[in-house]
DNA sequence: TTGCCCCCATACGCTTTGCGGATGGGCCGG
DNA sequence: CCGGCCCATCCGCAAAGCGTATGGGGGCAA
């Protein structure tokens, strides 16, 4: 009986509440999940969950064993990874979250580099802009940009987002352009729904600070989706300077009220706080650090 | 592959130092073993043994992972322990060394009692008056009667061995009985092979000692055989209480030099350091300290 | 030096473990 | 009341992994 088999589908099940999600999580049967942590069971003596045809809960001795589980799992993973360690090699796979958006122009390129450089390692990367559970999902790690308070997260700033106010000049030439950041509610402003501040926009200048309530005929879920809104003349957005950085280069759209500044917002990256971070992970997280920091529009310090 | 099994494998090898002692005390074939630890190797993309004919030694990645490997099987193994700790349950097996003699006199007829109490657990008592390696026998705890200077031991005093001089009454009534010391240079003096201290007997009498070198005709490195030498009348014998316990009682045996005493030595419970010792362990030991210490030939304290 | 024994690696046939698909009972939501 | 999702169980089959047998290599003793 491969007992650490048997441990990460109880607790698989376990986090997932239930027998059916944890095998589609496994790229298992329901069966075999099923048998697994009955035979986990039957060697223990106890019952570790209690069943319902609802889903799943955690018994007394379930609880217990799941934390010595967990850390069985991640000692029998150290032990892998220790032999890889001690050459300065990393293995084994990585599922990385990241918003959907800063991923596709910001983290898939510099994949490369990373996956050359460590040929045993795998990654998987989900995108989307609605954070879900780290635990849920099973992902390792996730990007966030944004202030992050989960207290079940450790978080670790990797970068920071500088903003701007853009539009396309099409737009501009249709409206006008804002003189102060009161003008913008007489204008279409696109709104991202991922971000906390809602529809408030906040601007500083030498420390005088500019709330202005926004409205707008358009609003997306997708950060992407609002850049091609952007794009498209559809209206004034304060936005990620790294969401535009080719398109302002080139002229494609351009910066407005350059002297209100949004407040920047740190690109964070966060991992659990229940388990040590593996050293494949660590891998991860500190190429993107060293990568954002060569990069002007993800750092705040080179200003190349 | 059940990783486990494998980290087990290569563990035993390490420490064994060959494949086939391996084999043997997993109770499984060569080849099996054999082949375990080269899927481990494959797997991690790394040599851990260096293999000759004679046998094998670590590799500088071998000796990284062991560390790694040990710490794993270890935290699987609590995994399973938590669910019955939880309960104060203990089960599984141990494996516990102990003196032929005393294990037979003192061990066994306490154990009953024991695995009433445990009913998941298994006992394998590894009798022998020669001392081994802890970890190259794999057990998990080793009785030891005398001073243990063992730093890679941990060591615990579960009782007292008062000793006595002692011989059969026939023996006395042929020979004489020594009224000092002495007088022991005269006799025929039964040695026992296991004992540190040579042929030198060593008595006090109110801080006064005296140390005696003895001669005699008849030697045992099993004191169980001394055991038997003494009731048969060949000689005299400094003797752990424990030993003659009932004979004392009876008369078969008497005490000599009541007013000199022998030093009385430890007896021990002697773990191996670089593992702490798991709950099933720990049970047994704690059971025989707390048997010990009711027993007045094995102990200091009560006198009953 | 020679012969023997013990060591480890490999090949092969077979058992056995363990998988996935199918089925059935149970509960919730529409 | 019915449809869908859940979990437990049964069954046929494939693959993993065992042990036996075999071969090469080196130490040790005669």
């Amino acid at each position: 009986m491969d007992l650490l088999l048997h441990f990460r589908a109880f607790v698989r099940v376990a986090e997932l509440g239930g027998f059916s999600a944890a095998a589609r999580a496994l790229n298992t049967s329901q069966p075999a999940v099923s048998r697994q942590v009955a035979d986990l069971e039957a060697r223990l003596g106890a019952r570790l969950l209690h069943r319902s045809s609802t889903g799943v809960s955690l018994t007394e001795e379930g609880r217990a064993f799941l934390d010595a589980a967990r850390q069985a799992l991640d000692s029998a993973d150290g032990a892998l990874g220790a032999v890889g360690a001690r050459r300065g090699e990393v293995a084994g796979e990585v599922r990385l979250g990241a918003p959907l958006a800063f991923g596709r122009l910001h983290i898939v390129p510099r994949l490369p580099a990373l996956l050359e450089r460590h040929l045993g390692l795998s990654l998987d990367l989900v995108l989307g802009d609605a954070f879900g559970d780290l635990v849920q999902d099973g992902l390792d790690a996730t990007i966030r940009i944004g202030v992050v308070t989960d207290p079940g997260l450790i978080v670790r700033r990797i970068g920071l987002t500088r903003r701007v106010t853009v539009a396309s000049p099409a737009y501009l030439a249709k409206a006008g352009a804002p003189r102060h950041p009161d003008d913008l509610a007489k204008h279409d402003c696109l709104r991202f729904a991922g971000l906390s501040t809602g529809d408030t926009w906040v601007f500083e200048r030498a420390g005088e600070v500019a709330r202005v309530p926004v409205t707008g005929r358009f609003r997306a879920s997708a950060s992407d989706a609002v850049r091609t809104a952007v794009l498209a003349g559809m209206g004034i957005f304060v936005a990620p300077v790294w969401l535009f950085g080719p398109e302002i280069a080139s002229g494609e759209v351009v910066t407005l009220l350059e002297d209100w500044a949004p407040p920047a917002v740190p690109i964070q990256v966060a991992t659990s706080s229940r388990r040590q971070v593996p050293p494949r992970v660590r891998a991860v997280t500190d190429h993107l650090a060293a990568e954002f920091r060569l990069d002007p529009l993800l750092t705040d310090y080179g200003m190349g």
